[in-house]
DNA sequence: GCCGTTTTCGGCCCGACTGTTTTCAGTCG
C-alpha cells in the first residue's frame, strides 16, 4: 500500500511537536513543518515521485536531508529518527499540544513536574486541582484546559463553504448595523474559497466610538468569548464555529485584509520579501523605517514589493509568488465564463423537476445548453433507467429541442461504471447520447489498484466521456475513494476523456488539488453542478472558487466553450 | 533544517491577547 502525501506530513508535523517539546532549534522545528505543508498540498504523491527518481529536494521547503527522510519513508512507512525521538519523549504528548492554550513548554511543565503523559491523564490532574498549583499556571488556566479538553472530545468538523456562507452572512448583516461601522469583510479560508472552513474571519473598519466589540460578543450566536481586546476579539458561535473580528484603521485596510486573507505560507513569503527589500510589512501597512509607504489597499501593498495582485483564492504558496513578481498570473476562469452546465437530473430519476422546467431554469441563468444526465438502471435507489427509458427520453428531448428557443439540451446519462470496468447499458445505447458522464456508485472501499483498474478499463470505452465526481468523495461523510488520480489523468489524456469539478458544495469533486493535477496533466475539465432542483444550478460558483483554486483558466474548463465547440471537443476519435 | 537578485553561512514573519505576573512568557493566528 503506497504511503499517502497526507501521513509523511503527519510524520514530520509529529517530529516538529515533540521536537519543540524538547527545546530543539526552532528554526530546525519550522523546518519541518513548512516541509509538512509543503507535502500535504502537494498534487502529486511522494511515492510517485520517488518511484520515477525525481529529485525531490526540487520541491519548496525540502532540502537534501528532508529528501532522504521523505524517500526513507515512503519506501519504508515509517522514520527512524521518530522512533528514537518517541523513546526519550512520549509520542502522545503531542496531541496535548493540539488543546487551544498548551503550546510546547506549558506541555513540558506539564509532564515534568505531574508526570502528565496523555490526554487522559491531563483530564484527571486538572479535575483534581492540580495544574493551577504548578508555576506559571493557574485557576483560569486550568479551567481553560478542562474546556479544551471538551472542545476536542466534541470537535465539530470543518464547515462546509454553504453554511460558513450563511453564518457570514447574518454576522456581516448584524455588525453593518452597528453605529459607527463602515465596512465589513470577511477573510481567512473563506475568502480564499476553501471547500471548507475552519473558522471566520472578520475585517472590519469603524469610527473610533464605536462600540463594535461590546457589540460584537453580545451577538445572539455567541456561545462563549474565548478573548476580547479592543483591536481583535474571538467567540465561539454555537454552532461550534470560531469568529475572530479585527478592527482596523482605514488606512491600513488592504495590509489587514492581505495579511488575515492568508494563507500563512502566502503572508510569510511576502513578507520575506518585503525583508529583502529593507521594508517591513505587517497587519498595518507596508513600512520603510517607519514611514508607512503602502497599507491601504492589496493593490497598493503588491506594487510596492513588485508584485501583480494575486487572486485570493491562489494564495497558498504554490508558486503564486513567482508568478506574481514575473507579472505571469494566470487569468482564471469565473462564473460569468460558464455557458451551460453538463450535469443535472430530472424527475425521471432522483431530480424534482421535468426536463421542460430545468431546461427553462437554466435559460434564465443565461445557459447556452444544458445536458440532462439521469441516472442508468444500476443505481435502484435513484430509479436508474433502463435502456428503453433512455432512448425514450432522447426522443423526448429531440422534440423539446425543436420547440425551445432560447437553450439547447445535451442528451446525456449518469452512467455507472460497474465493478468490472463496464458501463451499465450497452454501447448502442450509449452512442445514442451527445456524450456521456460516467460514475461510480458503489463499491467505493476497493483497494487503489481495483479502484484504478476499474476506472482505466471504463474509460477505455469509447462511449465513456466525462468522469463524474472522480474521488466519490462526501465531506465530512464519506472519505476519497482510493484511486492513483496520477494515472487516471495520464489515461484521461490519452483517451480524450474529460475530468468533472462537480459543484455540489458536499463534493468539490475534483478538488483544488485535483484541477491542478488536470491542468498539470493536460487534462480538460467540465464544472457541472449535479443539480437535482432548479436552485441547485446556483452551486455552480462553487465549482468554480474550487477550478481557480487549481489555477484553471476559461481553456481549461470545457463548458465556456461556445455549443459548436464543445460539441466538438466532447467527441472522441 | 532550509535557503540565496546582498549570502553556501547566517539568517529565518510579526503583532495581539491572556494569565500570571509586577514586567513578561506563552500561545495563537
Amino acid at each position: 500500500m503506497p504511503v499517502h502525501n497526507a501521513e509523511i506530513a503527519d510524520i514530520f508535523e509529529r517530529l516538529a511537536d515533540l521536537l519543540e517539546l524538547e527545546d530543539a532549534n526552532p528554526f530546525r522545528v519550522r523546518a519541518y513543518r513548512n516541509a509538512a505543508r509543503t507535502i500535504r498540498g502537494y498534487p502529486e504523491t511522494m511515492s510517485r515521485l520517488v518511484e520515477k527518481k525525481a529529485d525531490l529536494a526540487e520541491l519548496p521547503n525540502i532540502g537534501e536531508d528532508l529528501a532522504r527522510k521523505i524517500a526513507t519513508i515512503v519506501r519504508t512507512g515509517k522514520l527512524p529518527l521518530l522512533r528514537e525521538i518517541e523513546s526519550r519523549t512520549p509520542g502522545q504528548l503531542s496531541d496535548l499540544m493540539k488543546i487551544q492554550g498548551l503550546g510546547p513548554k506549558r506541555v513540558k511543565t506539564l509532564h515534568k513536574e505531574l508526570h502528565i503523559r496523555s490526554v487522559d491523564d491531563l483530564g484527571r490532574a486538572a479535575r483534581s486541582g492540580k495544574i493551577r498549583e504548578l508555576p506559571g499556571f493557574g485557576e483560569k488556566t486550568e479551567k481553560a484546559i478542562l474546556k479544551g479538553l471538551e472542545d476536542i472530545a466534541g470537535r465539530a468538523n470543518r464547515t462546509p463553504l454553504p453554511q460558513a456562507e450563511e453564518t457570514a452572512r447574518s454576522l456581516a448583516a448584524y455588525l453593518e448595523a452597528i453605529e459607527g461601522v463602515r465596512e465589513v469583510i470577511v477573510a481567512g479560508s473563506f475568502r480564499r474559497r476553501k471547500d471548507t472552513v475552519g473558522d471566520l474571519d472578520f475585517l472590519v473598519t469603524a469610527s473610533r466610538k464605536s462600540p463594535i466589540m461590546d457589540e460584537f460578543i453580545a451577538y445572539d450566536e455567541v456561545r462563549d468569548v474565548v478573548s476580547k481586546g479592543t483591536g481583535r476579539s474571538t467567540v465561539r458561535l454555537r454552532s461550534g464555529m470560531q469568529v475572530d473580528l479585527r478592527v482596523v484603521p482605514q488606512v491600513s485596510q488592504g495590509a489587514a485584509l492581505l495579511y488575515f486573507t492568508g494563507s500563512k505560507a502566502h503572508n510569510i513569503a511576502i513578507r520575506k520579501i518585503a525583508v529583502s527589500r529593507g521594508l517591513k510589512l505587517n497587519e498595518y501597512g507596508l513600512f520603510k523605517t517607519d514611514k508607512r509607504i503602502a497599507g491601504k489597499t492589496e493593490a497598493q501593498v503588491y506594487r510596492r514589493l513588485g508584485m501583480a495582485w494575486v487572486p485570493p483564492e491562489m494564495r497558498e504558496d504554490r508558486g503564486e509568488i513567482e508568478e506574481a513578481r514575473k507579472r505571469s498570473l494566470p487569468k482564471l476562469v469565473e462564473p460569468d465564463d460558464i455557458r451551460g452546465d453538463l450535469h443535472c437530473h430530472t424527475q425521471a430519476t432522483d431530480g424534482t423537476l421535468s426536463i421542460r422546467k430545468m431546461a427553462r431554469a437554466a435559460a434564465e441563468m443565461g445557459y447556452e445548453y444544458l445536458s440532462i444526465n439521469d441516472h442508468t438502471r444500476h443505481v435502484r435507489v435513484a430509479n436508474g433507467m433502463d435502456a428503453d427509458r433512455l432512448l425514450a427520453q432522447v426522443e423526448e428531448i429531440d422534440r423539446l429541442n425543436d420547440e425551445l428557443e432560447d437553450i439547447v439540451l445535451l442528451k446525456s446519462a449518469e452512467v455507472d461504471i460497474l465493478k468490472d470496468g463496464s458501463l451499465d447499458l450497452p454501447d448502442d445505447v450509449l452512442g445514442q447520447l451527445d456524450f456521456t458522464v460516467c460514475a461510480i456508485h458503489y463499491g467505493f472501499d476497493l483497494s487503489e489498484k481495483a479502484q484504478t483498474e476499474r476506472v482505466l478499463r471504463a474509460m477505455d470505452n469509447p462511449n465513456f466521456h466525462v468522469f463524474a465526481h472522480p474521488t466519490a468523495r462526501l465531506i465530512n461523510e464519506r472519505p476519497p475513494c482510493a484511486l492513483d488520480l496520477e494515472r487516471v489523468m495520464t489515461a484521461a489524456r490519452e483517451n480524450g476523456c474529460v475530468m468533472e469539478v462537480n459543484a455540489q458544495p458536499s463534493r468539490l469533486d475534483l478538488n483544488d488539488e485535483g484541477c491542478w493535477l488536470a491542468r498539470e496533466s493536460g487534462v480538460k475539465v467540465v464544472i457541472s453542478t449535479d443539480a437535482h432542483s432548479a436552485a441547485d444550478l446556483r452551486y455552480m460558483r462553487y465549482g468554480v472558487d474550487q477550478a481557480r483554486r487549481g489555477w484553471l483558466s476559461p481553456s481549461d474548463v470545457l463548458n465556456t466553450l461556445s455549443l459548436a465547440k464543445l460539441k466538438k471537443t466532447l467527441t472522441r476519435r
